[in-house]
DNA sequence: ACAGTCTAACTGTGATCACAGATCGCGGCA
DNA sequence: TGCCGCGATCTGTGATCACAGTTAGACTGT
């Protein structure tokens, strides 16, 4: 049972009070947010090697918040530290491939359901927004892949966040850091597949599903995105092993 | 399409191939591990603050790896730094609680599918291990709550390791780090719920469930499983806001 | 000309120093 | 006796130094 007391018990409420949450924001941080956001929108190569120092160079900061940065993305294995103790993002297997896809599958389809179940109508309006941005870019005669990226993200994450379940949106996010680099680096090299791959179809469907309030459509329009993706990535046989 | 070659094309197999691997364990690393067995265990109690020097002092490290290992854990919320810049175990409320229930019943709920349909029969070795450990421990005249959670932790986790998914384990120690200081450290508070509570009871059917492969009802005893502890943890009542 | 060795540079990791901000307690004033 | 103010101390964050380990290149000896 909870407390259903005000959070605020001995506080009158003030004008004050409404803008009081500065979120403290650290070179690490904001390291770690530019370095995510590289490897999500594959502008970083699997087996690309980095240092810390040029790194940070870089960015213009110290070594320090670097470290930070990368031993985060260490941990969750979106890079990876070599014996040579050289940091480079990590190469893929198929193996490895088909275990986050299998979990791709799972998890992020699970999202998809609580979204089409808890959407409001800003969350409607976002993702009506983003699907609008990526049909620009799929329909262009001349298809920029890296803004077709992000807009894709964008719309795969507003449909995310819908599901009012911030801990699974950031779950999803770790996954996306993890596949991005192989994902969106072969998508990028290959932008053909914007027209021919039916991801416009798929988010064509998803949206459709969140918005009729259809869970079981909205897994299965997210399914055959993630799984038709998978495919191209497998059929292009760069996968090791 | 993968590449079904030989990972060693230029190698022949030797003997001192089979122990190359020399795992590189950082004192970052173990102060990490350290770190997240005291939080997934409950011997951290919400709300408790803590320092990274006297961390460093306790664990007879410098202040540099306790450092990183805090900003790993801060970064995924099981740890949160105030305003105040002190580091303390966060306060969970009844909001959060139930949304980290409602991911867990659906990322643990596919574990434990996902285990019915894979389990190697070492897997089932294990499970029935840690179940009969867990059962001593609840049938004890005196139960050891301590023993019982690490008991019950090892249970789960070997379900989740018969996936075969091992990034999706990682996703659920995740989970726990964030839910452990609660769930625990309650249900250490009041030990007679190992046996009116029901746990053994949804052990049973999971491991019955995994062990002849039927994925329905090995979700159905863990969401069982997962919501009786988490109705116990509301009714006390310990939840803010 | 070629092979072996040795040095210099570069790597991540750990320790130490420096600093701004916040907290708490002691002392003095009313 | 009660309240305000100031300083000592403790906090996380960033920078710099130190070091073991690896690597690559040049140099020397044959």
């Amino acid at each position: 049972m909870c407390n259903l007391s005000s959070p605020n018990p001995t506080k009158t409420p003030s004008a004050v009070a409404q803008i009081d949450r500065l979120e403290r924001v650290t070179l690490g941080e904001r390291v770690h947010t530019k370095l995510r956001d590289l490897l999500m929108s594959g502008e970083l190569a699997p087996g690309q090697k980095m240092s810390l120092r040029s790194v940070a160079e870089t960015l213009g900061v110290s070594m320090m918040p670097v470290r930070e940065a990368v031993a985060r993305l260490v941990a969750d294995q979106s890079l990876e530290v070599l014996p040579n103790r050289a940091v480079r993002v990590p190469l893929m297997t198929c193996a490895r491939f088909r275990e986050l896809t299998a979990v791709r599958l799972a998890v992020e389809g699970f999202a998809a359901e609580q979204a089409a179940r808890s959407r409001a109508e800003s969350d409607l309006a976002a993702i009506r927004h983003f699907e609008e941005a990526f049909l620009a870019e799929a329909r262009s005669p001349e298809p920029d892949a890296d803004r077709a990226v992000r807009a894709n993200k964008e719309l795969h994450f507003a449909v995310y966040r819908a599901t009012g379940l911030p801990t699974l949106v950031g779950i999803i996010e770790g996954l996306w850091l993890k596949i991005g680099p192989v994902l969106n680096f072969d998508l990028k090299a290959s932008a053909e597949r914007l027209r021919t791959g039916g991801a416009a179809e798929h988010h064509r469907s998803l949206v459709a599903a969140v918005n009729a309030g259809d869970a079981a459509a909205a897994r299965k329009a997210l399914v055959a995105d993630i799984e038709g993706a998978a495919g191209f990535i497998e059929s292009t046989g760069r996968l090791l092993e």
